[in-house]
DNA sequence: GTGGTCTAGACCACT
DNA sequence: GTGGTCTAGACCACA
């Protein structure tokens, strides 16, 4: 499966499990018009409730990274722009705040965390692009 | 005061005020052998209850961020390192894999991402060393 | 029930509820996986207040010693081993010291003190092999 | 000096005053007969409050390790047995325990605990021999 | 005056 | 029903 679920994390399973279907789209592991599996069969695969799933299922929906159509299913949705550039600049900001943070904790010094960084997007996109 | 707590938040206050701390830590403007203010002095300050605040100053002593010198107050703590190198690689890359997944619905590119990555940690930087 | 509660203790009674539950864990009393009471059908139980309860659960899941399941309760944790054998031997010679200023008090020889020793931690063994 | 206090540490000062007297004698560093410094030299010498440190010698006293003869000074007293055999060694056992719990959690064996209790105990006389 | 503990009672999120 | 959070108010030990 694309996601592991940890029922004795502190996140909700829930939340794990929306996170784990906007990663595999973001790694492109899902791709858009892909079928999801139905509520029922996840629930049976990983045993969790399904109004669990269904909780994430409708979160997901809300949030526009996948559309159900009536009676066919659930489907990775197509995805759609609506940030400008300096408002996705500043969501990406806000995000790295925290980074910052614990960086400093773990004494990383500027040029150090920057390897680091630039180190691990690159990966991150050089493995995206062969997924795909 | 150095930090700002939004009772309306899906963040528990507690948690809030740790990270407030511990960012005002991370950027200097709470210096190690300060002292914090009181439980209860805060407590009235921003209108919360002095248990809240004692939890997160519990917490924050069991992170090592925070001292309390019994009847004496509470202090911020030296810093001391206890990872290796690569294991805050590790950490950092961690926190990051989430950053990478949001990257992706914004739709940012690789050279684009890492541009305001790059702008974010030196601008964090340059306003640490300023504050010290 | 598998502990003892003393309120007029000096020691706090969230502090009494983890050293029992640690004891019965070790003893084998309540063994990993087991469901423990949840915290307010104990605080029924014990006449003790709730957060009480859960102040202790939640340091002993800060331990390891126990896992809370979100929305189904607490249980018994899987051990881990940690520590290499010599800082588990320092952690042992730490507590030994206590023992040792109060047994010359006592004015116990080394021979009786040893004596001792080895019935209790013979016993201790014994019965915790019955229990399980 | 023949202790240390930790103001950090969770346990009272004057509590850590207690066991730093009570340990010196224990293991000979303080010898009956012997003159203690008064409350306010031991209050220059360690930074501490001096009612700290008349609270440590009352309980001190109490407890018959310490006799203060009035415009004297404060001495340590001559030892006097007070509990039958039998006694002293269910008070021993009862410090035990904690102690057995703590290495079931370090999962030490039973062999290996009594190894490492022999040689400590062993230890501690020889040292305690020497110094006398 | 400082933090630590406890109670009583409320509300919320999760499963 | 489960634990988690928060408030209001009280008492205690410590320095």
């Amino acid at each position: 499966m694309w996601f592991n679920i940890d029922p004795r994390s502190s996140m909700p399973i829930y939340q794990q499990l929306i996170e784990g279907v906007k990663g595999a789209v973001a790694k492109g592991t899902l791709t858009p018009g892909e079928k999801l599996p139905s509520v029922r069969e996840l629930a049976g695969q990983i045993t969790i409730n399904h109004n669990t799933i269904a909780k994430a299922y409708q979160e997901l929906e809300r949030e526009g990274i996948i559309e159900t159509l009536r009676g066919r299913g659930t489907f990775v949705a197509e995805q759609r722009m609506t940030l400008s550039r300096e408002e996705r600049k500043q969501v990406i900001k806000g995000m790295l705040e925290r980074m910052l943070v614990e960086a400093h904790y773990l004494q990383l010094e500027e040029e150090e965390l920057l390897e680091i960084l630039e180190e691990s997007v690159r990966e991150w996109y050089r493995e995206r692009r062969e997924q795909t």
